[in-house]
DNA sequence: ACTTTGTGCAACCCTGTAGTTGCAGCTAAT
DNA sequence: ATTAGCTGCAACTACAGGGTTGCACAAAGT
């Protein structure tokens, strides 16, 4: 149970620009954080930044090529983070389903 | 698509005490802002900050016993963002399968 | 009636961080 | 060789939001 990655995936998707460049790179496939920075309505600095936080928690990569830098998206993570979010709430509805039965058996002792 | 719910999730998510809150709600299956409270390191008035936030988002719900509020989880919305989050996944694998054959074509025109 | 305990509202502080600008260093094109 | 385009680092600004304190009000206990 990596639960500090999941922690950096859901602070990384809370931001609306990084959630943006999440899209930008799901439909182009690939992108540099200059090209990026021109679909935004911010700096290539403040890109970089956010790649940065995204990387961290795993959701993107990128890989030089040449004097460029490419970034794409990985999907395995937010896959991850997904199943441990389901997992959660499964957990939360076992508990709640508990509560409930002691409640009922109370009323009617 | 709800989104904008999706993202008021992740933003409720986020933030560490936040979860603290949740996980302590979860194992106890209902709790005032009070003692809450007692359980965290902070006063009882961040507490209900947080809880608004989570309300907002969906993932707790507070109903007034007296004069105290009782607050639990809500294990619907929470595997909603998890399917949501998988769905996301879905699509970006797609994508880059996609990226990954046309390359591939090219390669050998 | 008085006290206790819980809530709600408002103003305030302060840190984190999203965003900026500026400059230096590579890589590639001309 | 020089220019153009991209990256990386650093210092700085500004604002959102996590946290606090203080007070007024309502519901229960004594």
């Amino acid at each position: 149970m990596s639960r500090s990655l999941l922690d950096a995936v859901l602070v990384a998707l809370a931001e609306p620009t990084r959630r943006q460049l999440l899209d930008l790179l799901a439909e182009r496939g690939e992108a540099s954080a200059s090209t990026l920075a021109g679909a935004l309505p911010v700096t290539r600095q403040a890109v970089v930044k956010h790649l940065a936080v995204l990387d961290d928690a795993g959701l993107v990569s990128g890989r030089r090529m040449g004097r460029e830098v490419r970034y794409r998206t990985r999907p395995e993570r937010l896959a991850e983070a997904a199943r441990d979010l389901s997992e959660l709430a499964t957990v939360w509805e076992t508990r709640l389903a508990t509560i409930k039965r002691l409640a009922e058996e109370g009323e009617r002792p």
